[in-house]
DNA sequence: GTGAAAGCGCTAACAA
DNA sequence: TTGTTAGCGCTTTCAC
């Protein structure tokens, strides 16, 4: 097996052909061009013997496409983030692109730089789960004509085209749930501040409140990001002072924050749901087979997925209608065992 | 702002010198050539005011170097495996390289493409978790020269360096303590047959058996995947012939099997570890949290990602020290309420 | 201190 | 039906 690679000038040479018939019948137009069939078959089994594979980059160089997408998720190992990912590669490849992966990190500066560097790296188009908390870069990129999708998180009253989840609604009708069922203290653990994602889940909550006619207390609104440790260390405060706060629900904004609710109540010895209600935005496979299973808002991330798609190549083969480039997905109120009915 | 990018020949244009001065301050090899300071000055301005970014595809090209890896995943939704993406990614990011993502979808056809898309594309170096049930097409890239790194499963006797899990050993231990407790009736769900993970983890657990003396029963050995529906529908027939099998025990060979055990144990109402014991392979932050909290075979993913990446580096540096290309690293059994003592 | 020019592998317009 | 050739944006050798 040679080293180096054959190219279509190792195999026109070896037959003595040019490169040009070489490149159209690599590239499926032999008969096209009316070359003779033996000719077409002498190329390939030539291809074959040599053990040619097509330079991509030499190719993408010369028609200014990559056929490639670059996608930029703030944590692939949140599963959210990575059953979109795997959404998006797969569609990716059934359409013959190929993806980019960025982890920012939750770090804008990974961020910026990732995009500079899909930039330079001349992707067809981008897919961002943005950090959401700037978008200069964002839209100064989409102003210049790259295809970009924002998914999940989005920013209000700028140009640049979304799918995410009706999280507002998703957040009022969890809070509605824990109103109903007689709550009037509830506290909301939220996540990164100034994130749509965030805000959309707050005012859900809040509106939830107003709604009912319940006294909105500041203070019951904590955390500071989506993370496991944010969940953890809130509740773990929020649940020493229970009995000053007379709190008797959590509403969580996410599946990691959930779990570490969940493992400060566990520690602390707070029964859910007898002593506390719980519900949360993220559907799991594992959550139904919690130590208590957990209400919460399932948003699809199969369709987000696809409709990110589908806006980012409506957008690369300019086919695009101009109109409607913001989707929200509805959410699902999944109600299980973790949110009681009390006496208020 | 422009919509056509420019380039270095644009700004050697406004700026009236050549192609090659510009390359050597942008490459920062200015001062070595001696170029004037005034010279490197200007053209870092131009750069900026026209918006300049290096053409990654360009310099590709030229270099026959892309300063990307690929890599191939048969799952990135599996926390697991995203959690190794995630740490693949990030050491890259800091060497400067870009990650290329195929997932494969355990099947073998889209890995081999997703392999041949990689090599069109160039790049620097492979990471693969492979299905593991055909190494060809990866041996005869790596004997080909192109830097290669086999992830969780490999092939044995086959020359392909990888850095894996003592799955053996961890299932060793898993079924002795299983074993240990008066268990002698163990069920095993086994994941996709033929992968290394997955014969070694069996084979862990039959010397288990062998070394205390047990017989095995070979229609204990039950399953043909590492996914959710296989872990429940291979629990649900074991737990409708409880009575007739005897058996008291379950050992999971992944993470997502025991997701579906543990559904069909909550269907079934079989009491955990009351009526039946469980044990599992894969640690998730969740394994505490679960109904029953699962006793986890963990192996440490951080480590095999970093394992993995150093690898692949020294063999894209060429500084390979030939020796110990192999590497499997421990696994740490977890104790929980799973596994209960029973009088055999 | 700076420039000219070749060439990385490929495509496509133009030629024959 | 097939070939010639320019050029995509960049690096680098050689020249001055």
């Amino acid at each position: 097996m040679s080293k180096n690679k054959a190219t279509i000038q190792s195999i026109a040479d070896t037959l003595g052909v040019s490169v040009s018939t070489v490149s159209r019948v690599m590239n499926g137009v032999g008969k096209k061009y009316r070359i003779s069939t033996k000719t077409i078959a002498a190329i390939h089994e030539t291809a074959e013997k040599l053990n040619y594979t097509p330079n991509k980059i030499a190719k993408s160089l010369r028609l200014k496409k990559t056929f490639t997408i670059g996608v930029i998720i703030p944590d692939i190992s949140n599963p959210w983030f990575s059953k979109i990912t795997m959404r998006i590669e797969e569609e990716s490849r059934k359409r013959g692109y190929s993806v980019f992966l960025c982890n920012s990190n939750g770090d804008i500066t990974i961020e910026r730089d990732a995009l500079k560097l899909l930039e330079n790296w001349s992707v067809d188009g981008i897919i961002i789960v943005p950090i959401g908390i700037e978008y200069k870069h964002l839209l100064a990129l989409y102003k210049n004509g790259k295809p970009l999708v924002l998914v999940d998180r989005f920013f209000e009253d700028v140009e640049l085209p979304y799918v995410s989840t009706d999280d507002k609604q998703g957040a009022l009708e969890a809070n509605e749930l824990l109103i109903n069922n007689g709550h009037t203290r509830i506290a909301c653990i939220q996540g990164l501040r100034g994130t749509s994602q965030n805000t959309q889940r707050v005012n859900g909550y809040k509106e939830a409140h107003k709604k009912h006619g319940i006294q909105i207390d500041e203070s019951f609104i904590v955390g500071s990001d989506f993370g496991y440790d944010n969940g953890y260390n809130e509740a773990k405060k929020i649940l020493k002072n229970l009995k000053d706060t007379q709190i008797t629900a959590i509403f969580s904004t996410g599946n990691q924050i959930t779990l570490g609710v969940l493992k400060a109540c566990k520690e602390e010895n707070v029964k859910i749901p007898e002593e506390l209600s719980l519900i949360s935005f993220d559907e799991n496979n594992y959550s139904e087979l919690l130590y208590t299973p957990i209400s919460t808002v399932s948003h699809i991330d199969d369709e987000i997925g696809n409709k990110a798609i589908e806006l980012l190549f409506s957008q690369i083969d300019k086919n695009t209608i101009e109109e409607s480039t913001n989707v929200l997905t509805p959410t699902h109120l999944i109600q299980r065992a973790s949110v009681q009915k009390i006496s208020s």
